[in-house]
DNA sequence: ACAATAAAGTACCGATTGGTACTAAAGGAT
DNA sequence: ATCCTTTAGTACCAATCGGTACTTTATTGT
């Protein structure tokens, strides 16, 4: 079996993949329109439907994409913060967003969850998975905390991460809303007095 | 001057108003197509644009709408349990459409901002007015819950009513993207700790 | 009867949407 | 030189979008 036939491509997918869901992220699924897509993507038409096949699919992969970069994000930020530092620097870090743009694109799953539940129903199964994906990667870290003590154990880890994300979520979706540094400064705050 | 001249409406404006909002709370502002809005109004696109003069004039008296349809809830939901026990209750009504349903609509408010700050920036000003309207009638009710001793003075009224709409909303977030039951009884148990 | 207003109904508009079809050129392997 | 594949480019598609224009009919007060 031949291989490296024909004209090999000139594009990473990967790559064109990233700059999609970056897109995504900023401006939601039915608002990134294709010509968009394709001009921050740097591909043509022609090579994004041989490759992608469609919007969607482009949009499911944006998914994937952004959940492992997430994870290793996360990772990155417990070797430099540790654990339970690194969940509160989720939360400093959309404090220092607010007092820089007034703004933040907040969690694309999240984001993607509101806009797919009324009109894209059919998406709410993929976002459910990646949902429960960040919420068992934030109970590791919770767990590992308050294996190493630097989180009191009393609080059933569950419990504390849920109401660790139901205060991260609805910070950024105050601030989409229209709240400013003080509520975000307040919701820091929360954060470290939970994860005590 | 002469009155009544002309053959007299048929419908009523606020009505037709209401019956919009609510379709703009479950399908969200972009989402919701004029033909569906006529549909759901029952009128026709004549005397749609004689009377609303746009879609995004619309959506505008919607979200009035909707908020002075929330403080009048309130109001009814604060005679029955109180102060402070009508907070609470928001967070067990969210509780009960989970248990039912399976989803929520959230907030029309909350809602708008997630959709408006990315692609209808224009909106936004009158979605942050709307916001602040919230967090200006959740304060109150803390306020007075604290004076009637429902509610330690301890923490300052701001940061409880802060970190009370972070909670709801974040729960309602979680919910669209998939958490379920036991997420929502945690951030109940967790409301009726923070109001103590 | 007449004037004034609002309704229903129809037709149409330009713009945009995601997606398809097709041609032609480019580039590497055999 | 031949084959295979990926590009770029163009044209086009049906569907939908919010919105406009206009006619016709209905219903009131004067």
């Amino acid at each position: 079996m031949r291989k490296n036939i024909g004209r090999p491509k000139t594009f990473d997918k990967d790559e064109a993949l990233e700059k999609a869901m970056y897109f995504f992220w900023e401006h939601g699924y039915e608002s990134a329109g294709l010509s968009d897509l394709l001009e921050v993507m740097g591909i043509k038409k022609s090579s994004f439907y041989q490759t992608f096949g469609s919007k969607e699919e482009l949009f499911k992969l944006s998914l994937e994409c952004y959940t492992q970069n997430s994870v290793t994000y996360f990772e990155t930020l417990k070797k430099v913060h540790g654990a339970k530092g690194a969940l509160v620097e989720v939360m400093h870090i959309l404090l220092q967003e607010v007092k820089s743009h007034g703004e933040t694109k907040g969690c694309l799953v999240m984001n993607s969850g509101g806009e797919c539940s009324a009109k894209f129903g059919h998406l709410n199964p993929l976002v459910k998975a990646k949902f429960k994906e960040f919420q068992k990667l934030f109970m590791g870290f919770i767990v590992e905390a308050q294996e190493l003590g630097e989180i009191s154990s009393e609080t059933p880890a569950f419990v504390l991460t849920t109401v660790y994300q139901s205060i991260i979520n609805g910070a950024s979706a105050m601030v989409k809303a229209g709240a400013g540094e003080k509520e975000i400064e307040i919701l820091l705050e929360q954060v470290k007095l939970l994860l005590k």
